[in-house]
DNA sequence: TTGTAGGCGTTATCAT
DNA sequence: ATGATAACGCCTACAA
């Protein structure tokens, strides 16, 4: 970042003042048209361009927007990414992004850094673990809006951008239904994360939907690893009737399940049907794989934080801090 | 980006100068030690922060750097992208990304945007079609070092990162005769990548090696599609001697081959073995996979560029400013 | 030990 | 139609 041509620099060059440089290029209506010609050419020639940190310094705002997800190594996330990549260039908003690989304490350490760099606007997942938001608010007491994007904290005063679960959870269920399935079961996620509520009264609602209450449970494995999962599937083809249509609180939990099955029981691996929620892109190379997937539209929900924190930091009165995405079931 | 706390105010508060603040809070050795302390205190009491913006405008940078990658929902630039990150972000470097798409258009006009920004310096992976490296040079000449990852101009003189991919290949190749393959075949990436040649190379090292140069062939598909990939494979296995040992360019060019010969060759499914440049996370769950994979290391790749750009931002002398990373050979 | 003054590049306001 | 001036928040010679 050096000796980029300034407008003192042409002025001088000129013989005019800088305020008149600054105005002809800026189409100010009282700057003469011989003088503009003038200042346009040299400026051209001279391939003068406004120095964005003077001017973003000059009238207190960066046009930039601040972006924290868990993850950029998760598909999901990273399609997000994309999502509000592409709505913020097209508005001249530059992204700056980070991650918190779920840890609440590098969480607030980046709230902290975003708010130094001046962010005008913040797009933020929390951490499962996050519960004291006042590092949010304090951006937001600093005039800086905030939009949950796919996992938000239980306040409803807080803007956000969600999948709706329920719904897409729902669906799901009913399909594996109508595909015959007797014995329904919904391996969850964490607890403390929404989604994994919001799943299974989508799952349940299903169930009652049929009038087959009694033909589904949910099982609550500890945990996201492939043996948390291996233990769930363990305990689920114990019982006396096994399930045969299990959805998934993740694709990848129901492939884990899907190589356990192959390895113990491989006699059941063709009776047994998954559904999980995302829709990964190499599942068309799999010889077992789910039955269907819960597509997120994780781009469309980024598109959609950055439209609705857009109306945010305009004035313009906002219409609904609440958008829920809806999922969509990709049959394989 | 409001009402943040400032050292005028703060200096008011006290009754003591702005600059007196300043030091105070720069550790300089002349502010007394009484001072020094109430004007600690009183900015812990009012949480003040100095203004970044400012700061980076007052000392004409801004502790950002440029990232461009062709796209962020490529595996690859992910890993890539994260590595960059975690180096600048130990670093108090916060990282701006843009992706061209690979379009030059794109590409061009993300870098003026980039030095209107202020980027202290860039790292860069260049279209598959740029020949023209003014917009780079533009750059350079206002004093932003830059670096490309991972694809570099042929110009020696720029800085760079890249694969040793024809040390890597040559591993790949080895490995499949070693295997007992007697016929080879390299599946070749777009003829503009330099990659593509190298790869090339490192093959055709491995024959000669080995004293086999005739045991092996170069197939140049049209493109990366299944399509393109389809009608190599069946090309491939037109000949008299169809070949059994098979490198692609890159890893889904494999799977794509791989389901094809599921599909209209399945006798010979088991016959032909593949080797591809990246390893994807999802390759533990395929039934019918490579038999190993190149490992890029993408994520050491950005950490490196990382480490380039910062000694190229110093004013320390650089050692070398080409930095070749091995690849890494994966058995699965 | 502390304060004053000037400057970084830009824009806005108010004179001329 | 143009120019002078101040201001944004911070730092740093230099002066007191």
């Amino acid at each position: 970042m050096k000796k980029l041509v300034t407008l003192k620099e042409l002025s001088k060059e000129l013989g005019v003042s800088v305020s008149t440089v600054s105005k002809a290029l800026n189409n100010d209506s009282t700057i003469g048209h011989y003088t503009r010609e003038r200042v346009e050419r040299l400026a051209r020639d001279r391939h003068y361009v406004p120095n964005e940190v003077a001017r973003n310094f000059q009238q207190q705002r960066s046009l930039t927007i601040g972006l924290i997800v868990p993850n950029v190594l998760d598909q999901f996330f990273v399609q997000a990414i994309n999502g509000v990549d592409e709505v913020a260039s097209a508005r001249q908003y530059t992204v700056l992004m980070s991650q918190t690989l779920d840890d609440e304490r590098r969480a607030n350490a980046i709230l902290d850094q975003m708010r130094l760099d001046g962010v005008d606007g913040l797009i933020s997942t929390i951490t499962p673990t996050t519960t004291d938001l006042t590092p949010y608010r304090r951006l937001e007491k600093a005039g800086i809006p905030v939009v949950f994007m796919s996992r938000s904290p239980n306040d409803p005063a807080c803007a956000q951008v969600t999948l709706l679960n329920d719904d897409a959870a729902c669906n799901a269920t009913t399909f594996l239904m109508e595909r015959g399935h007797q014995r329904l079961a919904y391996l969850n996620g964490p607890p403390c994360v929404a989604a994994s509520q919001q799943r299974r009264i989508g799952f349940e609602r299903a169930l009652i939907e049929q009038h087959r209450a009694n033909d589904g449970l949910v099982y609550q494995p500890a945990g996201l690893t492939p043996t948390d999962t291996e233990q769930a599937i363990e305990a689920l083809m114990a019982l006396p009737e096994h399930p045969t249509g299990i959805l998934t609180f993740k694709t990848y939990m129901a492939l884990d399940a899907i190589a356990y099955l192959k390895r113990i029981y491989p006699e059941r691996l063709n009776t047994v049907e998954f559904v999980g929620f995302s829709n990964l892109p190499l599942l068309k190379h799999l010889a077992h794989k789910p039955v269907a997937s819960v597509e997120e539209n994780p781009g469309l929900m980024g598109a959609e934080s950055m439209r609705l924190l857009m109306q945010l930091m305009s004035d313009t009165p906002v219409t609904s801090t609440h958008i829920e995405i809806p999922g969509t079931l990709i049959v394989h």
